[in-house]
This record gives C-alpha cells, sequence and structure tokens, in this order.
DNA sequence: CGGAATCCATGGAGATACTG
DNA sequence: CAGTATCTCCATGGATTCCG
C-alpha cells in the first residue's frame, strides 16, 4: 500500500519545454535539485539550505520530485531518524539542464542587497546593440 | 504614465538557479519563449501555438516577459490591429536554457497519446546500471 | 484583431500544533 | 529528526462580456 503516485498533467501536449517545467513545477524543485547536485543532503540540511522554505513545503515538494523518479529518499533506521535525499539516475541527466539555469542567473539576475527583488544585470539595460554581439 | 512594473521577488536571495526559475514562472512562459525562439509571432499566432491558454492568460504572461524585458511588444497602427512579439536582445540569452529545457523533455518525457498525463520515458525506468554510463 | 474588465471557483501555500 | 494533520487565506487562473 504505497502512497497514490501524484500524475503531471500538460497543458500543451507535445511540448518538450513544457514537459520538463512540469517537472521543476514550483520554484522550489528548481532549487533542491541544485543543492543535490554536489551531494546528498539530510531534510534538515535541505531547509538550511532553502531558508524560506516551510517544513510542510519542503516534505511535499521532496515528495513530488521522489514520485517524478527524480530523487531517492533514504531512510536509516536509527534514532534520532536519518533520512537522506540524493539524485537519482534519472535525477543527474537534469545537471545541464540546472547547470544552464544556474549559469543565466548568474549571469544576468542580481538581487537587490537587502531585499529580495529581482532585477536583471544592469549590463543587460544597455543598448540593444551592445548586447547583440 | 506607464503600466507599473512588475516586481519579481525571489525566495532565496543568492540562488541563481530560483532566480532564473522566477523569470519563467509559471508554465507558460517557457512554451512561450520556446515559441519566439523561432521567429516573431503575432498574438493570434501564438494562441494557435498554445492551444490551451485562455486569451487573459496569454495577454498577462506576454505582459510579464515584457516586464522582465525579455520580449518586446511592438503595435502597427493598422486596421485591424497588429501586435507583434518578438525576443530583445536579454531573450535571446535565454535560448541556451530554453534548449536545455527542451531538449531534456525531447529524452526523456513522453505524453500519454490521447491524455495530457506526463510520464518519464521507457528507457528510463530501467535498471539505474544502464543510466548511470 | 488584440485586448480590458469583471466575477468567481479552486487549490497552493502559510501558520500552528502534534508525533513516532 | 523528520515528519503529519488541520485550518485558513489569498492569489492564480478560468469563463464571460465588452471595447477601440
Amino acid at each position: 500500500m504505497s502512497r497514490p503516485r501524484a500524475k503531471l498533467v500538460t497543458n500543451f501536449p507535445g511540448c518538450p519545454v513544457e514537459a520538463t517545467l512540469t517537472y521543476l513545477d514550483g520554484k522550489w524543485k528548481g532549487v533542491i535539485l541544485f543543492h543535490l547536485m554536489d551531494r546528498t543532503l539530510r531534510f534538515n540540511e535541505l531547509r538550511r539550505h532553502l531558508p524560506a522554505i516551510t517544513q510542510r513545503m519542503l516534505t511535499k515538494q521532496l515528495r513530488e520530485l521522489e514520485d517524478s523518479g527524480l530523487i531517492s529518499r533514504t531512510v536509516y533506521p536509527v534514532v534520532p531518524p536519518r533520512v537522506e535525499y540524493a539524485l537519482t539516475p534519472l535525477g543527474t541527466t537534469l545537471k545541464p539542464v540546472i547547470r544552464a539555469l544556474a549559469a543565466w542567473g548568474d549571469e544576468f539576475v542580481f538581487c537587490s542587497p537587502e531585499g529580495r527583488e529581482l532585477r536583471i544585470a544592469k549590463a543587460l539595460n544597455a543598448p540593444a546593440a551592445e548586447i547583440q554581439a
């Protein structure tokens, strides 16, 4: 009797871009996968990487990623409990995608120092000609 | 008196992956950008590419992409109206990201023929060893 | 043709409390 | 430590109508 498997539904059958984004749905999953690219992480380690997420949401996102087959969940029968999350082989195939996302954010987006507002990097508000090249 | 500019807010300051995903927020924007990669498209041309989207949502997503500086909106003062959407120079910098998303979806996801349910391609449900390589 | 305006239902997500 | 279980609320997005 396992948990019912979540169904992922697309609005645009046949669109590979949307298919991928459906698996990264929400804004949390991408970040979770990003941190799992480096190494296996425990539940509370992930929480520390995602300061704003609630326990409930983290659990939910992890379950969905697990259902999708992108991450694995390993429970060690010890006290206190120890649960580790890691990329599955399928999950590792996403690395180039995650890296592409990270690279673009790194290059073009910055965050107002004190706040959380995102802005396009100054360099790209320059006249089009400079960028077109 | 221009429309107020939408503020993009992040939950994880300093995370480039989430920054990028914030700009692709929702599942529609990625698809819109994907289609604009090839060529400029008019409003109703985009609708035809996105059969499931409502007029209201398409307008909203296009406005947000415009606010982000990723696409441009050109109104031709003719009757009947003609409005064209295209990638800006900044938008074109997203092409590698969109291509990475499309490539992964192409390789690993398929859609049940009649429905809209997404599944991982059979090949990847195979034993890990086969994929790890 | 390409929207804007309005109304409304749904569920995504926060806060809080409890547990093996 | 790593989760459930409720309750609640508000934003997201659908349907419909009207407009330059």
